[in-house]
DNA sequence: GATTTTATGTCAACATCACTGACATATTTT
DNA sequence: AAAATATGTCAGTGATGTTGACATAAAATC
């Protein structure tokens, strides 16, 4: 009796700790991403916008004289999709459009300073949430959040990044 | 001349450098999300379902026996916004509900087989992702990817998963 | 120079998932 | 008996995504 328990727990206890802490992160991942969000979700009711909007000004904000084509392939969105959002931020003026010299089908993006303006104000409370997170779990856990990430991360976007 | 350079650097470059390593963060956690919850997109859209039924049955396949009550304040979603998802999946068979009898008020809900074994499905996909980045990275990293994003979670939710 | 490809925009129709507000029912608590 | 709680439901709305088809301007190629 005690070989068969002890055979069972050697084999079962590792498999379930590992789907355990697997899950455990599934659900940190669930929940870390919803607050995350949250934090900027609370911004941009202000202003009337939505989520959507603010994926395009952030990364107008990082990437500044982007195509519609880049950032089409950043967001892996339709066309459709980011012309509406887009369409919205040119009317409302936080974003500008600017035909390329070179290539003058291509229109690049930039934010205006009311953008600007916005995406300093959203980007500064996210990383106020993650400046404080980081504060407190030190820049070894930092580094290992930033390599799980990573590896989470497809080959090319991940390219991009590191 | 260099003075000023210098006063200048000394204040600027660690300011600088602070902000871009918070939006290379920003960007990580939102590519590393896109990417997670696509693995699971892909099986769900075979059995015609969305992310809503996803976070339904994930967190139903987890705490089972769980109230209609509990489920809302995990999701954090209005009751409507989970009654219509709730009653898809119950009229699908992949929950099923039953009175608590201590308090009939309360409906409890459990996975049916069905349910059991999509939930397995996308459980599996999912944590081959994680496990497969958790191996590359190694234990240490993993332990800090755990800290930092227990750190992004409010308090509530994190005394939960802690 | 004519043709093809590329980058972008637009129109129309539709699906999913969230929201608010109002009201109903059964059950438990006071 | 009255109030509070847990849940459900009806009706309307908004944000964000999708597909498919077509249009235009500019660049690249034959």
């Amino acid at each position: 009796m005690p070989e068969t328990a002890g055979r069972t727990k050697l084999k079962a206890d590792p498999l379930f700790l590992r789907d355990e802490h697997l899950r455990q992160a599934i659900e940190l991942l669930f929940f870390a991403y919803r607050d995350f969000t949250d934090t900027a979700d609370r911004i941009l009711e202000i202003d009337g916008m939505g989520r959507a909007h603010h994926r395009v000004i952030y990364f107008v904000g990082r990437n500044p004289g982007i195509t519609v084509g880049d950032l089409l392939a950043i967001l892996k969105i339709t066309k459709q999709s980011l012309s509406r959002v887009l369409g919205q931020l040119m009317d409302e003026e936080y974003i500008r459009q600017a035909s390329d010299p070179e290539d003058r089908r291509r229109r690049r993006l930039h934010l205006t300073p009311k953008g600007a303006d916005l995406e300093a104000r959203l980007t500064a409370r996210q990383s106020q949430l993650l400046a404080e997170a980081f504060r407190e779990a030190g820049a070894e856990s930092v580094e290992g959040f930033r390599t799980v990430l990573l590896g989470i991360i497809n080959d090319e976007d991940r390219a991009r990044l590191s």
